[in-house]
DNA sequence: TTGCTAATGACAACCATTGTCAATAAGGAA
DNA sequence: TTCCTTATTGACAATGGTTGTCATTAGCAA
């Protein structure tokens, strides 16, 4: 948790909190929406300026869904990419060094360079499939 | 092009032009502005209804821009991925038989089924390298 | 405790996308 | 060619996620 902000608030913790017991990815509203029916209320911009800094500091991973909703999850800092269930949003971490590598290759092989990629596998987890 | 359309129209017509004569991802709302400036203006809901029916039909690939927005290209209909410039929006196609063998067996390896992966490389291409 | 100012939240503004529906036009039938 | 059915269009309203505004609140260092 390394992030910018230079006081600390309950709100703050509170979203951070909401994150933690979150097994997968969530939206800003659905965020604001669970903390509406809890002790600690927090507004709708805190929590969208909270999930910006946690961006930036890289403390969150972002997934768009299909219709363009920002996802967002409290991610380990190494980089990896995601396996994650349509269903029910378990989502698991996985690293692949082929792939890595292979992105690099690509890029250089057409004359491409300050790379960056996008790997995400979405399917149905075990427990999901009936 | 496989599209669905029942009926062939001037509108749907200057819309996949538009596409054709595009090197890169282009949005609803530019191609709607770019007909805007042209002999043959179409309504913003067509383009809509013409690029969600391209989708479907699987003429066209989508891909989110980092705020949502939806970007759209006419593309070959077998199975690829991108390479996209940053800057100019070049995409070049690009097909690697390991990376789909990985995404299958990372998913198995983890009981999950129905599987469908993204995978997106976006750089600076050469001629936009300084 | 006090003072400075980061942070909050209610609200408005923005903008891509979708829904509505009366008017239009594609194209098969006659 | 003309007529008719209805797919399609487009102007406009509505939706919904996200960002901007700004007066008020509350960390926290002194
Ligand atoms: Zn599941
Ligand atoms: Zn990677
Ligand atoms: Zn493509
Ligand atoms: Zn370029």
């Amino acid at each position: 948790m390394s992030n910018s902000f230079t006081r600390t608030t309950k709100q703050r913790n509170a979203v951070i909190e909401v994150l933690r017991d979150h097994k997968g990815f969530i939206s800003a509203q659905d965020i604001h929406n669970f903390l509406k029916n809890s002790a600690s209320t927090v507004g709708l911009s805190t929590v969208y300026r909270t999930m910006t800094a946690l961006t930036t500091s890289n403390d969150v991973d972002v997934m768009l869904r299909e219709d363009g909703e920002a996802l967002y999850r409290l991610c380990s800092s190494v980089h990896h990419h995601h396996l994650v269930c349509r269903d029910c949003g378990t989502t698991i971490e996985i690293q692949a060094d082929y792939v890595e590598a292979w992105a690099k290759d690509v890029s250089q092989a057409h004359g491409f360079s300050d790379i960056d990629h996008t790997v995400e596998i979405v399917g149905i987890c075990k427990k999901c499939k009936k």
